[in-house]
DNA sequence: TCACAACTGAGACTCAGTCTCACTCTATCT
DNA sequence: AGATAGAGTGAGACTGAGTCTCAGTTGTGA
């Protein structure tokens, strides 16, 4: 069985070889976000030999190909997030780390007023929203 | 003369001593957005003796204080910004690295909206807007 | 099957940022 | 003004993320 990653790799022309595959399954084994240092743990503890520089090198092109997305967190670090390769933004739950896609909903208003106080014509923007996902927020009051 | 940057020092509680009061002269002198680095060299160039943890100590400071903020650059690299205190959005120049700020311009709809759609608590959120300011939309066409 | 461009791992390297520690300075109190 | 506590300091070692190089390997299209 081949993972929806896997195949999305695929079809993005990126070529397919073993540490590559390796790499990618354990990607999708994680839920939420995960740092390349994550990966590489990960590799190391199930035995998957796999090259430090090999983890980076497919994040970038996974970041270039919009299959995964990286993700700035409050303090600074930086964090990879598998996503849906249409424009989206992130709320990160600063609790549990669990991160949730929110498609546009209503940015472009603020991005044009923005653009007509300043003078400045908006070719991107980031919005990340940090906050406590519904279970947190029920757990902890 | 005591630049307005020294005086907000000053005023939030921040002890004033000779490399402190150096720092902040450096980075009263810069326009737009720096790095930490950009300060050490800074330092060095005109001879002011400073220690590179220092700049760093300081400018952790000032981001307590919110007298300086932090951005993230599209690179992923990070920058920091002299600033009013009061909440607000940074439009970065990707030409000339210029930084406007715009004030609450309508995110909260945008927030709003994003809670209802996940269930999540909003608690904070990070809006950076990039384009070409003015000037570079001028030059370039 | 073959050739070659793309990919690989190891490890050296860079660079931002942190930490420690002995020393110095500032603000405050008398 | 002088004493003092405690905050601040610089040097430099350290950490950890990410990059680069290079010789050897592998996937893929022909």
């Amino acid at each position: 069985m081949q993972s929806a990653l896997l195949r999305s790799i695929d079809q993005a022309g990126i070529r397919l070889t073993g540490p590559r595959r390796a790499v990618a399954g354990l990607i999708a084994k994680r839920d939420g976000h995960f740092t390349a240092a994550d990966l590489v743990v990960d590799a190391r503890r199930r035995r998957v030999e796999v090259g430090r520089a090999t983890v980076f090198r497919l994040l970038d092109l996974l970041v270039a190909e919009r299959l995964v997305e990286r993700v700035d967190l409050p303090d600074g670090s930086h964090a990879y997030v598998p996503c849906e390769a249409s424009h989206h933004h992130h709320l990160v739950c600063t609790s549990c780390g669990v991160i949730a896609e929110v498609d546009d909903c209503g940015i472009d208003a603020v991005t044009t007023e923005a653009a007509r106080r300043t003078g400045f014509k908006i070719d991107a923007h980031r919005l990340e929203l940090f906050g406590r996902c519904g279970d947190c927020k029920r757990k902890r009051g």
